[in-house]
DNA sequence: GATCCTCGAGTTCG
DNA sequence: CTCGAGGATC
């Protein structure tokens, strides 16, 4: 993000926003924003302080640890002070911090490492007085905590007295542990279902519902909650000498507290990349959350030279995973005109780099979405791309405006034809009902091009743009009249490609009906419902002749869709759509009629969907066969599925089916199926 | 009239 | 992949 206030005054915004959020986090526990954009707001003051060291002053948000100590909770002055981490989100910054480490010691200096998982809980001081605990504190701003000593009593996995769990290691006089509460993902999934069904309140993530439960004023109600503890740092030990991280985690171990398996001690920094490249796909197998992990120094007498700068030690780092969702600024609202008409508002983002890639839009959806959310341009507003591909906006975060922010609205013209637009009532989308607006034009021309429908190679979005623009179409049907003439000295247009492409164009007059049905765009008329009329009809002039009644009976098509289909057809405009597609060829009208003396088809009746890579063949090959052997290809999985046909790599529908106990089979199974029909069932 | 299911439409980047 | 509208079903 760059900012365009100067930097002293966005370094000002910055504090304030941060020090907000950070007292709802730690104070309230009622997190406004997650953890994800909290870190990145506090990297972008950290950066900038770095930039302009006069900009930091002693109260910034980058100067202590963490938030305010609660009144109710008597509070604890901590031994040493509670440090947080610095973070690296790469490996070439986790080499960089390496590397600042080896400066600061001798030449030639070789560092090991202890590696653990960073648990994602509530981090707590432990202390134990002759073996028995005594006081257990929460971090609060990291010099004095809370002494939530009777909650904490109720952790079942924290030992009262050491050695614990048959240990036979003696336990030191006096030892002060640091570890995290933390609450497995299942057991706060299993709580909030039971607190949803009681009417009461539902937290966020486990990490709230760890930290919420610790603060309870009555131990009784901490106890119902199923919180864990994972112990992982010696801050006080009396009579023992530990020489490393790896040493202090085996003391604990035989002290009977619970240590993650996870941890793991590591000879050099390539075996460090190496581990925190792999963890992402460890995590997920985790009964836990984790945001990353900790790489620390595993010699001690290394940590000790380290030392701290500020708040955080140098002899260890959070690694953390690129976050999936980032805050980013909002330059500008740009409206789409789509196929049906519909104007689309799309956010241009600042570039972000989310997940991997550089995400510069993003759908806004339609301008409820945009008032709902309260989005204004020039927000900065928090993007996610989650699991799935596609970037959405989330929300603004209304704490860093400047006043500037404009309020979007829709134009009340086209963008791209200028005529007016309409809303009609109780519907969430605004129309360009201009139905000689080009930019409708390009997006039918795209559409009926596409592979779902007519599917010509070399025909895409940039052709469509090119031949409206140029004159060469002026309907859908126009596309068919392309001549290799009309082609001529455009530009990047040699003879080959310009033969390729009117050959295409040709070979389309041949697609069967459904596909010229689908292609010419009716509403609410895509492959599947194309298909059931063309079954029912036979030729796109028996539905050009339709009346409403003709279509009852028809599964699938209620009045709406009837309506829509006549009302298509009720245009002069599109009646010469489709009397020009007649005269060039186009197949209007099935071979056979469906109900004719052909034979039942291997396939009649069943339902089949498609995932994954064909050994053989492409998906629409595939598809095409069912359908030439009576079948029907959708989309998704459900109850009335007969069979998925799965390839290399078939993702959630496999897990559907699967659920549904829809049987799966191979392409070598589907040839086998239309060879020889289904078997029969009982 | 309510509920469940299915299909269509639109979605970004490399 | 997700959302919402339309259709089927009880």
């Amino acid at each position: 993000m760059r900012p365009t206030a100067s930097p002293a005054a966005r370094a000002a915004k910055l504090r304030a926003v941060l020090h907000h959020h950070n007292y709802r986090y730690h104070v309230l526990d009622d997190p406004e924003i997650t953890d994800a954009e909290f870190d990145a707001l506090l990297r972008e003051l950290k950066d900038l302080e770095a930039e302009h060291p006069d900009l930091r002053t002693p109260d910034s948000p980058t100067q202590r640890v963490g938030g305010t100590a609660q009144e109710r909770f008597a509070k604890v002055g901590h031994p040493v002070p509670m440090l947080s981490l610095g973070n690296v989100f790469d490996e070439e910054e986790l080499r960089a911090w390496h590397e600042r480490a080896l400066r600061l010691l001798p030449q030639g200096t070789e560092l090991s490492f202890v590696v653990e998982p960073k648990i994602d809980g509530l981090s707590v001081l432990l202390h134990y007085e002759g073996g028995s605990f005594a006081l257990g504190a929460t971090r609060g701003d990291g010099e004095v905590g809370e002494d939530v000593t009777a909650n904490l009593r109720t952790v079942q996995t924290l030992p009262l007295a050491i050695p614990a769990g048959g240990g036979r290691t003696k336990a030191p006089r006096r030892l002060v542990v640091r570890g995290e509460v933390y609450m497995e993902r299942d057991a706060f999934t299993r709580f909030n279902e039971e607190q949803l069904a009681r009417g009461e309140k539902v937290y966020a993530n486990p990490r709230n519902f760890a930290a919420g439960s610790l603060r309870q004023l009555d131990p009784a109600v901490t106890a119902t909650r199923p919180l864990r503890l994972w112990a992982y740092q010696v801050v006080v030990v009396d009579g023992a000498e530990l020489d490393s991280q790896w040493d202090a985690l085996d003391l604990l171990r035989r002290l009977g507290f619970p240590v993650a398996g996870e941890c793991a001690r590591l000879a050099t920094l390539d075996e460090v990349a190496a581990f925190c490249a792999a963890w992402p796909e460890r995590r997920e197998t985790l009964p836990y959350e984790t945001d990353g992990l900790v790489v620390k120094v595993d010699q001690r007498a290394y940590q000790e030279r380290l030392g701290a700068v500020g708040n955080a030690p140098r002899w260890a780092v959070a690694y953390k995973y690129p976050s999936t969702e980032v805050v980013t600024k909002l330059n500008a609202i740009g409206v789409n005109v789509g196929r049906t008409g519909v104007l689309m508002p799309y956010a241009e983002l600042e570039p972000a780099q989310i997940g991997g890639v550089v995400v510069r839009n993003a759908t806004l959806h339609n301008a409820d979405y945009i008032r709902e959310r309260d989005i204004r341009i020039g927000d900065s507003v928090v993007v996610k791309r989650a699991g799935e591909v596609i970037p959405q906006v989330l929300r603004p975060v209304p704490e860093l405006r400047t006043g500037d922010e404009q309020v979007f609205e829709l134009p009340a013209n086209c963008p791209a034809c200028g005529e007016k637009v309409v809303r009609l009532e109780d519907e969430v989308a605004t129309y360009c009902v201009n139905s000689a607006c080009p930019a409708q034009l390009v997006r039918s021309v795209e559409y009926f091009v596409s592979r779902g429908a007519m599917d010509i190679d070399g025909f895409g979005i940039r052709q469509a743009e090119q031949f409206v623009e140029r004159g060469l179409i002026k309907d859908v049907a126009d596309i068919f009249s392309i001549a290799a003439a009309d082609l001529d000295g455009m530009p990047g247009y040699q003879q080959k490609r310009i033969d390729k492409l009117v050959a295409a164009i040709s070979a389309a007059k041949d697609r069967p009906v459904w596909r010229v049905l689908t292609a010419l765009g009716i509403r609410g008329v895509g492959e599947v419902v194309a298909q059931s009329l063309v079954a029912h009809f036979g030729s796109i002039d028996a539905l050009e002749r339709a009346v409403p009644e003709d279509f009852t009976g028809i599964t699938g098509i209620g009045p709406i869709l009837a309506g829509s289909v006549v009302e298509w057809f009720s245009h002069p405009r599109n009646r010469r759509i489709v009397e020009k597609l007649r005269v060039a060829a186009v197949r209007m009208a099935e071979e056979q009629v469906p109900e004719g003396t052909a034979g039942p088809k291997p396939l009649d009746g069943l339902a089949f969907v498609i995932t994954g890579t064909l050994p053989t063949c492409s998906r629409e090959q595939a598809a095409e066969m069912i359908r030439g052997a009576g079948g029907k290809v959708t989309g998704a999985v459900s109850a009335k599925t007969s069979y998925l046909v799965a390839g290399e790599a078939g993702g959630g529908k496999l897990d559907k089916a699967r659920k549904l106990s829809v049987p799966v089979i191979d392409e070598a199974g589907l040839l086998e199926l239309i060879a020889a029909g289904p078997p029969r069932s009982a």
